[in-house]
DNA sequence: AAGACGCTCAACCGCTGGCCC
DNA sequence: AGGGCCAGCGGTTGAGCGTCT
């Protein structure tokens, strides 16, 4: 027998009886115990060793996604959504690498929130996932709305933290937390910004990349970008270096993406959003209440995007 | 009140690639 | 080189819960 704890291998699971099913409370000690005392690693054997009657893979499992100490429970923050949704459009179903990008998230939680919510809307609009209009609708649809909202809860923090300064440090780790979630991802990427925005660069530099035309026909303008392809560095290189103009300081109006020329020419998609649109009408939001994305499928919306979608099957 | 239905998410399954012998 | 084991990944399932009818 050797050290890698193959002695595992000599037992079948109906002879170890193995456990199955949810966990319960006696099991989730043990393991923790176990693991204060031990450390990770060798799931089989840890498994065996800790007494616990189950695979090494549902320890690790049970583990990395509930257990662990890091591990943040509670809602997708909208600054995580847009994350996933950014990042998903480049690696795809790529959960473990998104997961990398959000600490704290796990591969298996990303992957319940894609399939709860982003599919689910795909399924209401009766179009794949994976389609470019769908793609499209989230990339100029619905991450645009959210950075809309990100900043209006981010000013409306800073407003309320003039006289709180409770507030104010909660605003600021906030900031400060999204800004470590971003400069890993830069500091992955090995992509040196050229000038970060004063506030929450990850949103700024959407807000920045659309309001840049030059921009538009390398990051934007191709479908090319989302996919399920492998992003290569150079992608994420154009879509980081963005010259930045005049306003760098986060000010810049999120109204700007729903004015049709603007989108025309970033999509390079004629006649995606119909002639005269008034987008800036279209505020089916409401920035004071909720906290879901699912706000964004609202009547008029979906009406407008099955229109389009019907459009575009045509 | 209760059954149907839909949603969420923890857990499992099957597969793959890497490592070790 | 090839077999066996392991960790990790993406896909899928099903229990539990809330809402609807």
């Amino acid at each position: 027998m050797d050290e890698k704890g193959r002695t595992t291998s000599l037992l079948s699971e109906d002879e170890m009886e193995l456990r199955r099913g949810p966990w319960t409370v006696d099991e989730d000690l043990t393991l923790i115990n176990y693991i204060a005392t031990h450390g990770e690693g060798r799931w089989n054997t840890l498994a065996l060793s800790a007494g616990l009657k189950r695979t090494g893979k549902s320890c690790r499992l049970r583990w990395l996604n509930y257990l662990r100490p890091d591990v943040r429970r509670g809602n997708i923050t909208l600054e995580e959504q847009l994350l996933i949704l950014e990042l998903h459009s480049r690696w795809g179903n790529r959960w473990s690498k998104i997961a990398q990008y959000l600490p704290g998230r796990t591969d298996n939680e990303i992957k319940n929130y894609w399939r709860t919510r982003v599919q689910k809307h795909a399924k209401q609009l009766k179009c794949d996932v994976n389609s470019k209009q769908f793609k499209d609708a989230m990339r100029y649809l619905w991450m645009p709305r959210l950075v809309e909202r990100i900043q209006a809860a981010a000013t409306a923090t800073a407003t309320a933290s003039v006289t709180t300064n409770d507030a104010y440090t909660s605003e600021n780790n906030l900031k400060n937390n999204h800004m470590e979630v971003h400069n890993n991802l830069k500091e992955k990427m090995g992509f040196i910004e050229p000038s970060p925005p004063m506030n929450n660069d990850f949103v700024a530099s959407y807000v920045m990349q659309s309001h840049t035309p030059d921009n538009s026909s390398t990051a934007l303008s191709s479908s090319d970008s989302f996919g399920t392809q492998v992003s290569t560095k150079s992608d994420l290189t154009d879509y980081y270096s963005v010259p930045v103009s005049s306003n760098n300081n986060n000010t810049a109006t999120p109204a700007d993406y729903y004015q049709p020329s603007q989108i025309n020419c970033i999509t390079g998609t004629p006649g995606f959003f119909p002639p005269g649109l008034d987008f800036q009408s279209l505020d089916p939001w409401n920035l004071q209440n909720g906290d879901s994305s699912d706000n964004f499928w609202n009547v008029e919306n979906m009406f407008f995007l099955e229109q389009h979608l019907m459009n575009d099957n045509m």
